[in-house]
DNA sequence: CTTTATACATGATGATCATCATGCTTCCAT
DNA sequence: ATGGAAGCATGATGATCATCATGTATAAAG
């Protein structure tokens, strides 16, 4: 049956929201089309209502994504330091994209658009052009590296330890 | 038929090579397990004589390229410099295991012990217990995040001009 | 108050896979 | 030499998907 618009855009986001924690919790291709909706409360069916394809939502989720991450964005000592944290290196869900997705990305064209604007912003977020002191991109660039390689490490490897080693040292290397 | 067994050890070896090429090129779901059997010029039939799974063979595969890698592995200044080029960047295939899967193996259980492993023994590589200096460890977990974040970030990135800049200003963070 | 188009559910469809079953041929142990 | 098993190819099998087709109830347009 039909529905008011309201409510339509109401599952609309509500896809996306979902979509973007389940991908970065499995990757694009480890979440099917019903799972996403599935979560949402819907069925399978519904779903092409709302988007072209499933490439089509991989893209808009990932903007979805990005607009929450530029919200909570902060000055880089603070952002280090919760962004290195076990809290943030155990919710992958809800973390960052480019730690999470970054290496699927690359491969999916779709996505790689949406993702390149999440980047320069983030980078513009971390080197705000007021300050404009000299080296303030480069700093930027390096933390941001820094922090994805630490976190993806971190993530990747199974003995605790090691995975608490890294996140510190990283933590510690960038000045606190 | 049967075939000796120097014949079916090579044939194991370049099934393992051509997985590890075509994992780090297209994810380990974008590669089905008749493509890799086909690319080492057999069929699908004949991979469970080699392998028990599919899981199996992406954990091997693991090994293989973290040998290879240690193997070329050099001191941090021109490691660094060889890591961050444009042409590691545009050839995953060869190219860097963590940068490359890195997101998938936090989600592959049968892929992380032999992930740690290579981890560590990367960092031991950089950091040479040799030379044993303060800090040498934390220097290396340091350069070792920042190169791996900087180079998803580069491979993501659809801008030919901000994946330049990330490569060329994480390798002079790092101090040439 | 009709008419029409929308948003959804259910149920195909066709493709792709990982894995298994079978049979043939050749190596190897006896 | 000979019986058995290894290594491979071909061809199932069953599951999982993305996407499409259809029906239906209702909101919105006229």
């Amino acid at each position: 049956m039909r529905y008011p618009p309201e409510e339509t855009a109401e599952k609309h986001r509500r896809i996306l929201e979902e979509a973007a924690i389940l991908f970065r919790e499995r990757g694009f291709s480890g979440v099917s089309v019903s799972e996403i909706m599935k979560a949402t409360g819907l069925t399978h069916g519904a779903f092409y209502n709302h988007f072209d394809s499933k490439e089509d939502l991989i893209a808009k989720s990932i903007e979805e994504a990005s607009a929450k991450a530029l919200e909570a964005m902060q000055p880089i000592p603070q952002y280090v330091k919760t962004y290195l944290s076990t809290e943030h290196r155990d919710d992958k869900g809800r973390g960052c994209l480019i730690a999470a997705l970054g290496g699927e990305i690359a491969r999916e064209p779709a996505a790689q658009a949406a993702f390149t604007q999440h980047v320069e912003k983030t980078l513009q977020g971390l080197a705000p052009p007021a300050t404009s002191k000299k080296g303030a991109r480069r700093q930027a660039i390096h933390a941001l590296s820094t922090i994805i390689g630490a976190l993806v490490l971190a993530r990747g490897v199974s003995d605790p330890e090691l995975s608490g080693e890294i996140l510190r040292e990283a933590r510690l290397a960038l000045g606190e």
